[in-house]
DNA sequence: TGCTGGTTTGTACCGGTAGTACAACATAGG
DNA sequence: CCTATGTTGTACTACCGGTACAAACCAGCA
């Protein structure tokens, strides 16, 4: 069952928008195998059935996820730069793959109780974050926090929600500019906080009417 | 429709366990009915269906976490204090009804299918924060960001799937505990950031070996 | 007490769809 | 040309969501 051909992966791609449009729920095989042109029988005989065609195709999108990420975070650089690295390189794929990432989330509930998508969501999206939080904290470059598992899991909602919304939203004409932004909105909030100086201080010394 | 009896609904709750460790579609209408002891023609008198089951679950969660954070939102502190008691608002909802936050999350393509749940999701969720930080802004207590929409759902984001990884693990003895933990740890993250003053400074003047 | 409207429930049924079975066919490599 | 592996159409089964409907129930009320 595994090793499906290249050219049937690729027809696959064919399915993301349907599923990512009308869920997985939604999507009847036979639209599938109308969809992608790949009759429903060569499906069934390569993939485990609507699951395994989600799982065929997230599974990529993760790995891909997983990896770029891997790269960006393997630099000499501080924990705080390879961060901003890190974040950028994973809403780049994400805005790059708009249809896929709605399926993603549209599915979550299903995706989640595949077990092999969900080793690779948590190794795609949660640990690289969680590790990066503690190299920042050793060599200096980021805060320690009182509840770093907190925290790190808050990082990882920032950033994926920020993905997430670029995803859904009209597929802009050029995806690199808009993971841009969107990554530098992301490292603003993420690493300065929204607190004014003056705020910061207010609550410091306790507000005086 | 609408307004269905009070001790239906009580019953109604029970299905929520059901959906979330399952997901809507692995869950049978007759297993519903079984759980909650309501018949299903009875469901299907005062329900539409499945669909129906959930919009009912959620249309009130939804409602519960807009009002709570409502409440909180209508102080006259200044916006970054408010922006926090929001915070612990919606936390502590979500850790009180962990199963239907599951549900949500897991069945998210579909509640965001049916309209009126999904203008209640913007309503709970994404619009008081924009709000509060376009009111920080306003009154100095928050920062001016370069994309304020975009740090908006980063900051919606990183409160929700906060919450989220609360309701999904072990439900605690101390609902209200895990609340204020998680609600301190979000606040740490969004307020402050954490970049340590030291990276800052290294990346305002670009670092040098 | 009996009438009337809404609710509750059991039961039987229909239609659609995921998945399977299988046989015919294609293709490639030896 | 033969065999193994992949490809595909077709027919079929099993299950489940949803509907239909009739019988019962339960007010309130004249």
């Amino acid at each position: 069952m595994r090793k499906l051909p290249a050219k049937l992966a690729s027809q696959l791609y064919g399915a993301a928008e349907l599923i990512a449009e009308r869920g997985l729920d939604g999507t009847k095989i036979d639209d599938i195998a109308e969809a992608t042109g790949i009759p429903k029988a060569t499906i069934y005989y390569h993939l485990d059935g609507k699951n395994g065609v989600l799982e065929f195709l997230l599974s990529d999108l993760l790995d891909l996820i997983s990896s770029e990420v891997g790269v960006a975070v393997s630099t000499a650089e501080d924990a705080r730069t390879r961060l901003e690295a890190a974040v950028a390189a994973q809403l780049g794929v994400m805005v790059e793959h708009p249809f896929l990432c709605r399926a993603l989330v549209g599915d979550l509930g299903r995706a989640t109780r595949l077990p092999e998508l969900a080793v690779a969501l948590h190794t795609a999206f949660y640990e690289p974050i969680q590790q990066l939080l503690a190299e920042g904290v050793a060599d200096g470059s980021l805060r320690q926090v009182a509840d770093p598992s907190a925290v790190a899991m808050s990082v990882f909602g920032a950033i994926t929600v920020a993905g997430l919304s670029a995803a859904v939203d009209a597929p802009s004409a050029d995806p690199a500019a808009d993971a841009a932004r969107f990554s530098a909105a992301v490292c603003e909030l993420v690493l300065d906080g929204l607190a004014t100086s003056r705020s910061r201080d207010d609550h410091e010394l306790g507000e005086r009417s």
